[in-house]
DNA sequence: GTCTTTTCTGGAGTGAGTCAAGTTAACGAA
DNA sequence: TTCGTTAACTTGACTCACTCCAGAAAAGAC
């Protein structure tokens, strides 16, 4: 787990001010990955006290522009960040309960780009969510 | 384009009442593929007259649901609807204007269900977005 | 034709996320 | 160290896609 000297690293290099609410939410998505705005809002209040939303708001966004954090939506979901980026992984995602996990590119290191027409669109990434069952939901639905 | 009474048979094959509002929907998307609901509230409007935006949003819900139509909702756009359903096809995105395009799965039939490690889940889908830019707005970054 | 069930209407409500104006604090330069 | 600039934060109102609810209407079964 990185520290908040090397959260303030990483802030300084990508030219963004050092604040305590940026450190927070850094060390908040690194502690929680795949947690929503709220539940970010609320770790950062515990460790800070007082934070508006807006402030998390926007951090997240300022983080996720300059490439600290990844945004993902998987539908019927609120956005939801994590701080693996750059290295191209992707998510399962249970129908059931919602839960996500990591997911390594199955295709290798610079993969799944080739859309076998593009329509003239100049593509830079592909973004995979694979939906199913998690563990625990599959055991309660044979369960019942 | 299918007329009222393919819009009808297909109602019936999936058990659903035939109502003038779930013919006009189901039209208004054949037309206009990846519609947000705003969009097919006006177009059912005009053919149709007065129909509640409840209603269509429950008439949505509900064919979504029978498989008669299918929900994307990219990161940063409202919910959309497409008549292509049973294909697994892809989208692409354009980042700049928000249009979408259909990308047919590159892998074939039964495709990119294979996730490297699947943490247990128990996948039935994948999906799939290329981000990308569209060649309007590739072409009007270019002369700017 | 009558009855039951599903659907539609209209209006109020919810909640994630945004906007705007003013205040505060980070950080480079003197 | 202090100062000034500029980015970041606070507060609070607001937007908008979408949902909930209760009553009215219509579809399909008998």
């Amino acid at each position: 787990m990185p520290t908040a000297s090397d959260f303030e690293r990483m802030l300084r290099g990508v030219s963004l001010r050092v604040t305590a609410p940026r450190i927070a939410v850094l060390s908040a998505v690194h502690e929680h990955p795949h947690a929503d705005t709220d539940s970010i809002i609320g770790v950062v209040r515990q460790n800070l006290g007082a934070v508006s939303h807006q402030a998390v708001y926007d951090v997240l966004r300022a983080l996720t522009g300059a490439g600290l954090l990844r945004r993902i939506e998987p539908q019927g979901s609120v956005a939801r960040y994590e701080a693996r980026v750059g290295d191209n992984h992707h998510h399962v995602v249970c129908r059931t309960c919602g839960a996500i996990a990591d997911v390594d590119c199955a295709t290798g290191a610079a993969p799944c780009l080739d859309a076998s027409d593009d329509h003239g669109f100049v593509i830079d990434e592909a973004e995979v969510i694979y939906w199913g069952t998690c563990p625990e939901c599959t055991t309660a639905a044979k369960s019942s």
